[in-house]
DNA sequence: TGGTGGATTTCGATC
DNA sequence: GATCGAAGTCCACCA
């Protein structure tokens, strides 16, 4: 990795134009051709990127990089301040826990979760548009597709719209009905879903961490 | 702007639990407190990041930063490679051109850009599950919402279908019916518009630019 | 290779 | 502070 500060102009052309003013900037060029700008605030966005795969072209005091995709990226060194380079031992991976993968997970182990006499009949439950992610039967034995988030907007309510839209004409279903279920909900996709004749509901994840599986786990 | 090189460790519990083995990374701390871990892969994302505001502690040789939401950024550094501090003066801003913003704002100062006797009668019209870009009538008065993208995927037919959805409960408007108006439209949402009948239009943002406003603009 | 959906999305505007 | 939509979103997965 090599870590330039410099004062530079930077200009992006490619989705849109974007111009950096001369300032005193950081510029990091990855061991995988990844060049970004950092200005002195905020912890996530570059002001300016090019991901790999890249093509980077230094003449004099003025560096071009370029994608296949027809991105330019060009950067005027007035004055290099610091200019280090490191060598990285290939990285371990990050380790996530808590996503909604695990949330999907922690659900089908407690369906009772969901309702009171809950079942789980299957997980990622295939229809012509897409998996859902638990298929469930309700106490009085009618179906429930549910879909697993861990915030809901409107967008997911469309994709659970979506899936009974098909699972209607499905013969095999009982019923079905759509269920939202998420660790925080917007009120928007409330709105729509009550729109639309959907149930919600809000689940915590360290409680359901806790709960007793209905069916022991094998690990 | 702080950059030190180090064999770290990192684990961060807060909206989900993260953890990273030991490894050698970049961590840079910035002017706000922003605290971002950095492997020698890709451009745009930190592994970690913890954006401000932020409180730092640090005792020997273990980093803890933690902000106001509960979230927490542990760093046990293990060998330090390179320590560098450097004064940034304030960022000057970045421009960026040819948003959907801008786009939305030429379209209002040119309506007729939509179709013949086309005529703005508001900005961001609300509905119940948003705001419409631009309301519109067409040459025989009757009511179009136009949804104004950059680039037009299928969820902004679905976006646009929505707002039909409650536009069409509302007595106030005369037969509305939806326009999709973008740079660059997909083809699946072409066909998705479609079979919803909404029409779609592709503008070139130069050309906007270039129009002579309905109306002249007071600056 | 293109489409789809998630993300510690982030970021900005608006209420 | 909450909410909502855009983003040069990025990214992984999968057909």
């Amino acid at each position: 990795m090599r870590l330039i500060i410099a004062r530079c102009v930077v200009h992006y052309t490619g989705r849109l134009s974007a111009h950096l003013p001369e300032g005193l900037r950081l510029i990091m060029v990855k061991a995988d051709g990844c060049v970004s700008v950092h200005s002195d605030v905020g912890a996530y966005k570059p002001l300016n990127w090019m991901n790999a795969p890249n093509n980077i072209t230094v003449s004099d005091d003025v560096w071009e990089i370029s994608n296949p995709k027809g991105e330019l990226l060009r950067i005027e060194l007035k004055e290099i301040v610091s200019d280090a380079d490191f060598e990285f031992d290939r990285h371990p991976g990050l380790q996530k826990d808590g996503v909604e993968a695990h949330l999907q997970e922690l659900l089908a182990d407690s369906p009772q979760a969901l309702g009171e006499g809950f079942k789980l009949i299957r997980r990622e439950h295939p229809t012509q548009v897409g998996p859902v992610d638990l298929l469930c039967t309700d106490a009085q034995g009618n179906s429930v597709a549910v879909e697993v988030k861990r915030r809901g907007e409107i967008d997911s309510v469309e994709q659970l719209s979506r899936y009974l839209e098909f699972m209607k004409d499905d013969p095999q279903l009982k019923s079905v009905r759509g269920m939202l279920v998420a660790q925080e909900i917007r009120p928007q996709a409330k709105e729509l879903a009550k729109k639309r004749g959907i149930d919600w509901l809000i689940v915590d994840y360290d409680e359901l961490r806790g709960m007793e599986p209905s069916k022991p786990r094998l690990f």
